[in-house]
DNA sequence: GAAGCGTATTAAGTCACTTAATACACTCAG
DNA sequence: CTGAGTGTATTAAGTGACTTAATACGCTTC
């Protein structure tokens, strides 16, 4: 299921994490489907359950996934994490749009960054 | 000229950093005017010279000092690191909004949000 | 009540980061 | 051209946060 790169200099539980969340997003893993234990999926990485709980805790907090204690890890709806993604991404936005004001930027300015990337993005898709 | 503040838990070399940017950006320290040897500063907050040098090194890198080797380090001209704040705010707006429209985040949810903090700026200046 | 599950607490280990000690290189006044 | 001033490079000590593990606890189901 996840393959742990000792190379990688982050930590194990953010591999791991990282690779669920890809797994879920893809739709290889569907709402409502159990995971692992955390033992089982510790066993087979040969890692502490911790780790694995760590992680877990971590993806629960991001919306990917939801507990029920003494019966395990089970995959979130997409409308879950799809609004926990939003709302961290408005938070971030909101924050550096925040300093750039502050640090006396130019409403117009911003503007044309965000043009600028919009139109970036929409290169990138129809390129006929 | 600083004081240090040992309950803070942030590193000594910010402190300094931080409260010379204000001092320039304040205008207190006008453009081209000498600052402290390393030193000097060091001697006066009975620190390590580096200590002051990781400062100065920083600011210079902000665009807030220049180093002339031999002479000792001088404050920048203000449209010197105006543009070096600049720069680092369009690079911080870029990578935001870059991750935003990549997780499928509309155009228009980010004008939105543009648009709303513009608003919030302007109330806070003109309140009558 | 036993076997499975998640969870809490504690501690060991490690690693990046901060700070310091020290020696080197440049500039300029005398 | 020397010495006192300046910035700079190298190396190492210290420390503190973070990762990981060991272990024990509490819940759910059959």
């Amino acid at each position: 299921m996840i393959l742990l790169d000792y190379r990688d200099k982050r930590p194990l539980y953010e591999q791991v994490e990282e690779k669920i969340e890809h797994l879920i997003v893809c739709g290889v893993l569907k709402p409502n489907s159990k995971m692992p234990s955390v033992r089982n999926l510790a066993m087979e990485l040969s890692i502490n359950p911790n780790t694995i709980q760590r992680a877990y805790q971590s993806l629960e907090q991001d919306g990917f996934l939801y507990t029920v204690v003494g019966r395990g890890n089970f995959v979130s709806s997409e409308s879950s994490w799809q609004s926990s993604k939003h709302k961290a991404l408005t938070a971030d936005l909101t924050k550096v749009i925040e300093q750039a004001l502050d640090a006396g930027m130019s409403p117009a300015s911003i503007q044309q960054i965000l043009d600028q990337e919009i139109n970036k993005k929409k290169e990138g898709q129809n390129h006929d």
